[in-house]
DNA sequence: TAGATTGTTAATCGATTAACAATC
DNA sequence: TAGATTGTTAATCGATTAACAATC
């Protein structure tokens, strides 16, 4: 649901609110979200814990919260990274995930130069060693594939293998997996190549 | 529009087609990017001039090239990036822009243990030069946003006195432009918000 | 011919926007 | 009170799916 997808990014706009904003309208939160404020209100709608004041709008600290309860995001969510490279690192670094009780654990590679070391903070143990950790760490509940595209199957293949459920996916190709298992992917590229025909389509008008 | 984001993702996926591959049928393309035939063939309809033949399919070397003509993809894309960090090197690396004709001419940064040096063989320049190099260098089209959120405004405002037109925003925030420019957002935390969300209602089921 | 696949229209579904009474 | 803002319904818009005649 298009919905749940923009409560994500309330609850990051939220996050960078001044302290002392006790109340936000729909109309500021719908300036500030690049959406309408009728879309804001009906997405509020649609989770009945999501009321607001008349006049007031919506206090921001219980927004916040019941938002984050909505997501699932109140618990701690702990998360593996396979692939220790730039885009791997990179997320590993994202500071609103840590504000919002999202922990990466570990990276794993094959990479034997970064076995044993340190990214970010965050330790790198060689792929190998992976089910076993999943055995000692069962709380991992997400695997973010981070590796080229030639070894995306396969290192799917054995996270699942391992008995994770969640995949999050930035390799660019469709993988292949049982029926219980989600999987959300992140296409670099898809948003580019819009820009590129919304610049294409303005020069011609 | 849907179609659009679409075709570049068919557009990725034929390039990975084994070269002896002639012919695709929307029941094949529709497969390996996960949505159905009907869906790949309205989006064809769209466009009239991705035809296919009855009984064979789409023939795979005109439809991509099709496609990257409806794209504005055919000639070079230039592109800048603000920002040498994690997220701007990894999408340097990013193979699919190499085969799509997408450069990136330079990295702009304040950094100073950065500058002069090159990252994935692209030079690094300051930030300070950014004007003098979109002066010598008019063709560069795309401005990509990888900073911190708290210099991404001061940023784009500097991009756009350059005389850039098209921006590309990784940093999380609603950035501030003139009518005539175009954004692009990419949220990275979105799609993970999103799984996390399925992986509840998944739970409660 | 029989069967497969396109091209296209129509039906369905879902998301967004508009409108406004209710409320404070 | 007058004005602002929510909560909710209805209208509109767009995207997806279904269906099938036409074609090779």
């Amino acid at each position: 649901m298009k919905a749940v997808i923009r409560l994500g990014q309330y609850v990051e706009i939220l996050e960078r609110l001044s302290p002392d904003k006790e109340y936000i309208s729909s109309q500021e939160l719908a300036e500030l979200s690049g959406v309408t404020s009728s879309t804001v209100r009906q997405d509020f709608f649609y989770f009945p814990c999501l009321k607001g004041k008349t006049k007031k709008g919506y206090k921001v600290e219980e927004l916040k919260e019941n938002i984050i309860k909505i997501l699932g995001l109140e618990k701690p969510k702990k998360i593996i990274i396979i692939g220790a490279g730039k885009i791997g690192t990179a997320l590993s670094q994202y500071k609103d995930f840590k504000k919002l009780n999202i922990q990466f654990l570990a990276f794993f590679d094959i990479k034997e130069s970064l076995i044993g070391k340190k990214r970010n903070n965050i330790p790198v143990y060689h792929l190998n060693s992976l089910e076993s950790f999943i055995k000692k760490n069962p709380d991992v509940e997400i695997a973010t594939i981070a590796v080229p595209e030639s070894s995306a199957q396969q290192v799917v293949d054995k996270v699942i293998k391992a008995g994770i459920k969640a995949i999050w996916n930035f390799s660019p190709i469709i993988i292949k997996v049982p029926e219980d298992v989600l999987v959300e992917y992140e296409f670099v590229g898809t948003s580019l190549y819009n820009l590129i025909y919304l610049m294409k389509i303005s020069r011609e008008k």
